[in-house]
DNA sequence: CTATATGGTGTGAAAATTACACGAATGAGG
DNA sequence: CCTCATTCGTGTAATTTTCACACCATATAG
């Protein structure tokens, strides 16, 4: 069957950056490419939009297709779109203008498995990234820089989704690494305590971690936002 | 001519939200649709974008063609892209993904002229906008939150571009009343003067304001940022 | 010349941010 | 069982930033 269309029309794909922090350092889920154009090189999990589905849900069934990430596995994970792509030429075949997401996924549930339309799917550190196919480079220059800004001084409204980087519990080392790795920059450990309890309400859960060779350290929940967090529309 | 796809496409229009800050108010250019389907209703001015055309450019185009604003005078200002949108039945045609824009004209230069497709262009206070045509007032909700982010307290990158609100020369009157339309709240005067000059350098022209009944003002220009205003990607 | 309207300036209080050092608790290994 | 290595957890003072606040200056209109 065909489709006919007295306008041309351009082809719409969604992409998806899934960030995660693994041993402190950001990671980003790319898979290879096993069809023309790019075959072999390393994308984004993404792929058509379908005519009756909606933009981020294409993108999630893509990254399910793809990296083997399903809808259900970031059931309660940020989704926030990154912006549109169609610079003229970005893909060989034919106009295709991208819609590109970003999500972030807990450094304890960060499994790939590649699936349809890609031969490999893999953890890549953020700073060692391989070329990759299309402009998928500037894609995810936009993408980290979305993601600095959830955490810039005073916090955004997007700010508590960088706990999704954290198991359900978590210790406030653990967080501190969060902070550090987007920002890049290293944080005073008292300081950090104070200010991170501050910003939000943390359940202590009078637990601690077992098996270190150091002390336990106590193990937290998140359980709100406080005042003084931006509401975005102000 | 006709054109033929293997799989359907949906169409791909760009929108932009023009904003102005007119006797104190923040403001947005709305055209009157000339054509079905929302015949009568106000509308963002934009259209469908060439197969060969960037999206940006495709937005300007449609700007010119419907509101009479050229690329010619959008240059030096700022265009930010919003984001796409794409739910399937926003238009009641076929299926149409669009890319909105955001830019900021200054006051001095804010005059509309309908042209194709739009039977009138005109201003509105964005506080008393009239129905919107498609899911525009959605649109338009999140390029105001764009605009409130660019001054949150620290700085984004983009904090620069409201400064486009502005004349080329200014008072530090106008100014304030630039940053308290965005922000929805009155600032303190002195401080307010205190606090651009440590993030911005102005200079003095050593000229002042005439004709207004009261004493006269000190003209500034914008001749950079200074340090200290985030740099986005951290 | 008076009235009206906006322009322009400094100081002190309060709040937020930063810098900084040491004892505590655990597992591993001798 | 003792020691070592390693991470956990805590408070105070200095600095910087933000906020609150009131009065005289200078122009035009009448």
């Amino acid at each position: 069957m065909a489709y006919t269309y007295e306008y041309p029309h351009p082809a719409v794909t969604a992409d998806i950056a899934v960030f995660s922090i693994i041993d402190g350092r950001l990671n980003v889920a790319l898979i290879e490419r096993a069809a023309e154009p790019f075959k072999g090189s390393w994308a984004l999990p993404g792929g058509f939009v379908g005519m009756e589905e909606d933009l981020a849900d294409g993108a999630r069934r893509e990254l399910a297709e793809e990296a083997g990430v399903t809808p259900e596995q970031l059931s309660g994970l940020p989704f926030f779109q990154i912006g549109a792509f169609g610079t003229p030429g970005r893909d060989p075949r034919e106009r295709v203008i991208t819609v590109a997401y970003l999500t972030l996924v807990p450094m304890d549930r960060a499994t790939l498995v590649a699936s349809t339309d890609a031969a490999k799917a893999e953890w890549f550190a953020f700073d060692e990234l391989p070329p990759l196919a299309f402009d998928h480079a500037e894609i995810l220059a936009q993408a980290r820089a979305a993601l600095s800004r959830m955490i810039s001084t005073d916090l955004s409204a997007e700010a508590d989704a960088v706990f999704s980087f954290l198991p359900e519990e978590f210790t406030l080392s653990q967080a501190q690494t969060v902070f550090e790795t987007i920002s890049g920059a290293p944080l005073e450990k008292r300081n950090f305590r104070k200010w991170i309890k501050t910003h939000w309400e943390l359940e202590d859960l009078n637990k601690t971690t077992t098996g270190g060779r150091h002390r336990p350290a106590a193990l937290f929940r998140l359980t709100g936002a406080k005042a003084g967090a931006k509401d975005g529309a102000a």
